[in-house]
DNA sequence: TTGTCTGCAAAACATTTGCATACTG
DNA sequence: CAGTATGCAAATGTTTTGCAGACAA
């Protein structure tokens, strides 16, 4: 398990130190999108002489390795996602969490659909497709309220 | 014209001060998909106590009043787009450009599947897909340089 | 005149850089 | 040993905030 991404740093060309397999692992096991400081919060008690800067470097190194891709999808911060396949992702506005779409029967014909549109002449290297709304479990939560009192959503 | 600005601006429900009116303008007379700091830098020369405050309160004022859109498609800052209608962007990774890609025909099938993408009680209230790569006149340069000296591209 | 808008200055964050120390092959 | 990685501290760049003066209905 642990060895596996060892090996897969080592694949990607990248020298496997502590920190390094630390910040990849815990990006594969846990698929949430972090940011630099969701990462470094985790792996700090873990690892107590761990810096930020580190983070920012080993990150910045994996997405130049093609290991992890950076998330736009916030005005400020950037988010992780070790997971590199193509698939996209959904911000739920009420309560900030970013959601996975996967749906392998729709997905080929998407991506194909959006390098058609790209103008003659232009190399498509990057897709990446973002939604915003109110994810399933905020969206009961404000049902329920809605019959329980007689609040309003603005 | 300038008039219809004002006039625009009126109808979202915001009071069409001079800078707003000048900033709003400027955005959709420039469909280049600025930053603050290329609106200060545009607007500073005719308005020389226009303060970049004021560009960042006004731009952030016509996105909740859904007059524009931030675009994220760099790693850090924002640009923005005054044009709200479902469109593409594309980022050239030579010139740093930013392009609009519209296609009449393959686009509504494009959202449409966009919005089936997202799973069972999720509510999707904006979409955005950002394609990065090459664009043609730096595609079109690359292949002259290569014809011309030994260059190759990394 | 009352509330809103503007803009300066300072603060708040996210990210990068310089550099000395600590690893590692 | 030589080259790379780490991490502290400082710098940078973007965006936000506090607040006083200016403006407009």
């Amino acid at each position: 398990m642990a060895d596996n991404y060892h090996t897969r740093l080592d694949a990607a060309g990248i020298r496997p130190s502590v920190q390094r397999v630390a910040v990849y692992s815990y990006l594969c096991e846990h698929p949430v999108h972090p940011t630099v400081e969701t990462v470094y919060a985790a792996l700090s008690p873990d690892y107590p002489t761990l810096s930020k800067t580190t983070i920012y470097n080993t990150l910045k190194l994996f997405e130049e390795k093609k290991l992890v891709q950076t998330i736009k999808i916030e005005d400020d911060k950037l988010r992780y996602d070790a997971d590199t396949s193509q698939h996209l992702h959904f911000k739920c506005e009420r309560c900030g969490r970013v959601f996975d779409i996967f749906d392998d029967r729709n997905l080929p014909a998407y991506t194909e659909k959006c390098r058609l549109l790209a103008p003659a002449g232009f190399e498509v290297t990057k897709i990446q497709t973002n939604l915003w709304g109110i994810c399933a479990d905020c969206a009961a939560a404000d049902k329920t309220a809605d019959s329980t009192t007689s609040e309003r959503k603005g």
